[in-house]
DNA sequence: AAATCGGGGTC
DNA sequence: GACCCAGATTT
């Protein structure tokens, strides 16, 4: 073993962080066992996704779903309501899909083999590997976003990480370990979290410095490289608040497929970049559209300007249309743009009257 | 190789 | 504001 893996391994022992899907390098050692569930539904809602914020979500559907076969007998909507405001929905529907798939190709037991799992819906090179080595204890060489980031530093690859992952994949099965290759791993993830941070790395209080050649070089700031973004363009929309004399309100739920999907959702129109024409979806007396909600999606920027409208009884023309209790309706299953606009409606209404 | 798919933390 | 996060999938 190297001596850049032992520093980084003794590292982790001491500075690691605990959470709630892992099991210490102690515990390990004493032979204790990781929960290949919980380090597939960790994996899953780490995706793009950051610690802090997966920690409650995960803490909250272990207890809701503690197995595959729990999972597996879930109903979808309940699955996508309770993913709302984590992000990148497609997850919640491929985490059901796939504990269906263990359930009857695997008999509720999660698959070892690297190609079972990567058939799996939801799970890619990175999620498989990261199972395996984190989950079973196996050797495969496992790397995200963070270790891209360790690697070229450690390396001085001074290619913009999305041309240069071959290098990367060879430099790191310079230094990733045979043995603990899942403490390794994670020890990676932590200094990246910790240490060697995207900007300002605190390479004063790093194990692995003296091996670092940017370090060397003075260059740390500057790899990786970073390539220019394109900038995201502006689309355009009305977004219908519609409440009735008893406080129902007027929602939709999203087709699977696309923006949202699968999610409960204000009825809106079309989203473009130059804004729609102002059509009612149902018979209501209307406010005039003044407020606008701002939201910034991964790709585009989103301007939804809010009709209020008052309805008598509703006459639905939609069969997507369900009708809710304004006050039992639970923020908690809308996406954070439906969250802000029931926040702007409520109030909205509430000065109508 | 580029686009699609969320939302929030951090500096 | 810009950047990025334990990426996967489709185009």
């Amino acid at each position: 073993m190297q001596k850049l893996t032992r520093s980084l391994l003794r590292w982790y022992e001491k500075k690691g962080r605990r959470l709630p899907w892992r099991i210490s390098p102690y515990d390990l050692k004493t032979g204790i066992k990781p929960d290949p569930y919980k380090v597939w539904v960790s994996e899953i809602m780490l995706q793009q996704t950051t610690v802090s914020t997966v920690i409650p979500y995960f803490n909250q559907f272990i207890e809701e779903w503690c197995n595959v076969a729990q999972l597996s007998k879930a109903d979808q909507n309940e699955i996508i309501s309770f993913w709302a405001g984590l992000g990148y929905y497609s997850r919640a529907r491929n985490i059901l899909r796939s504990a269906k798939e263990i359930m009857d190709k695997y008999q509720g037991e999660i698959p070892e083999e690297k190609d079972k799992l990567k058939s799996l819906p939801g799970i890619g090179e990175y999620t498989a590997s990261a199972i395996r080595s984190i989950g079973f204890q196996k050797s495969d060489i496992t790397i995200d976003g963070n270790i891209e980031r360790i690697i070229t530093r450690l390396f001085r690859i001074e290619t913009p990480i999305r041309f240069s992952k071959k290098i990367i994949q060879k430099k790191a099965k310079l230094i990733f370990p045979k043995n603990r290759t899942g403490d390794f791993c994670q020890g990676l993830m932590d200094l990246a979290n910790i240490i060697c941070k995207p900007r300002k790395p605190i390479c004063t209080e790093c194990p692995i410095s003296s091996f670092c050649e940017s370090f060397k070089e003075g260059e740390t700031d500057s790899i990786p490289v970073k390539v220019p973004k394109k900038p995201k363009p502006i689309r355009k929309g009305f977004v219908y608040f519609v409440k009735n004399n008893d406080n129902k309100i007027l929602m939709e739920r999203r087709p699977d497929e696309g923006l949202l999907g699968g999610l409960l959702a204000f009825p809106s129109s079309d989203w473009l970049e130059n804004e729609p024409d102002l059509v009612f979806p149902i018979d209501a007396e209307w406010s005039q559209p003044f407020d606008k909600i701002m939201h910034e999606f991964t790709h585009f920027k989103l301007e939804l300007k809010v009709v209020v409208g008052m309805a008598g009884k509703f006459h639905i023309k939609k069969s997507t249309y369900e009708v809710f209790d304004l006050h039992s309706l639970d923020e908690s299953q809308l996406p954070t743009l439906m969250r802000k606009v029931l926040r702007k409606g409520k109030k909205l209404a509430n000065q109508k009257i």
